[in-house]
DNA sequence: ATCTGTGCAAACGTTTTGCATCCTA
DNA sequence: TAGGATGCAAAACGTTTGCACAGAT
């Protein structure tokens, strides 16, 4: 499968749109795209960029993910935790194509991912019934998982 | 289509649960209950609440939605606006069978609902291929709408 | 009479903002 | 060197919690 160099495609991005390539962005989007699979929180890569560069602030990485997030670089989910979380975006030829979606038990709040991808054909008809260009979908389930469901009954 | 009586539904799992009836849980659910197709959040439901029964408290109002939650008589939805917002539930036999979903535009934040029913197949092979038993879901298209295609091209 | 539910206000955690300074272009 | 970007701290926001009192059973 192909891998795009992130990094150039937002210093690309940046261009176009007449802004500035920081340290700082570049690490945050460099952040996302070694930690693939997770689902970060701000808090998260903060972190995680502060071990090499200690003298970034939150608010950076809060403004960084929305200006990410515009360019279409990352991925948003919300996982009703309190906190919206991050990964790489899909167009970025990460290996997951952002067919995986959750699964979050109503009991125990565990998250469970699963991957299925029935959801072209719908975005297809929606183009054609609304009129609405889709770039992306976020579908959760709520239920019970299997240990809860034992435990109830 | 059948039309379930929702009040008594409350009553009857509040009487199960040795929990108790108050006039607070009956008006935010039939608050809930007359706004069918809205998507309201709790400060929407405690103003609304209010009109009736001034000395209502914001704070019973979140109690009482993550009850109602809880017992499955109303759905959560989140629109990424910085709030959860909620709605009479689909087990309640409110018109609509929970097959709605929403398309976001990312460039005016408009919020088009949007009905189609091509999850129960998944669900089925949800539970079939992971023993996770799902109660609800949540889908979300993000994108263009027409509008702002046409505003950008 | 008991014990759950409530209202109020304070606390909480995440996210946003104002502003002086920094640094990319 | 000019204007966007940053760091810091304070503010804002929705939501939760502690507590004394009210009210349903």
């Amino acid at each position: 499968m192909e891998r795009k160099n992130t990094e150039g495609l937002l210093r690309q991005r940046l261009k176009e749109k007449g802004l500035k390539v920081t340290h700082q962005r570049i690490l945050v989007l460099s952040v996302l795209e070694q930690n693939g699979g997770r689902h970060m929180t701000a808090e998260d890569i903060y972190e995680l960029v502060a071990e090499d560069y200690p003298e970034i602030g939150l608010a950076t990485v809060y403004r960084t993910l929305q200006l990410l997030w515009d360019m279409q670089l990352v991925d948003r989910i919300n996982l009703d935790d309190g906190c919206v979380r991050y990964e790489i975006g899909h167009l970025c030829g990460g290996e997951t194509k952002h067919n995986h979606h959750h699964l979050i038990c109503r009991e125990c709040g565990k998250v469970i991912p699963f991957d299925a991808d029935l959801l072209d054909d719908l975005e297809h008809h929606i183009e054609k019934a609304t009129g609405f260009h889709v770039l992306d979908h976020e579908l959760k389930f709520y239920g019970l998982c299997s240990e809860c469901m034992n435990k109830t009954e």
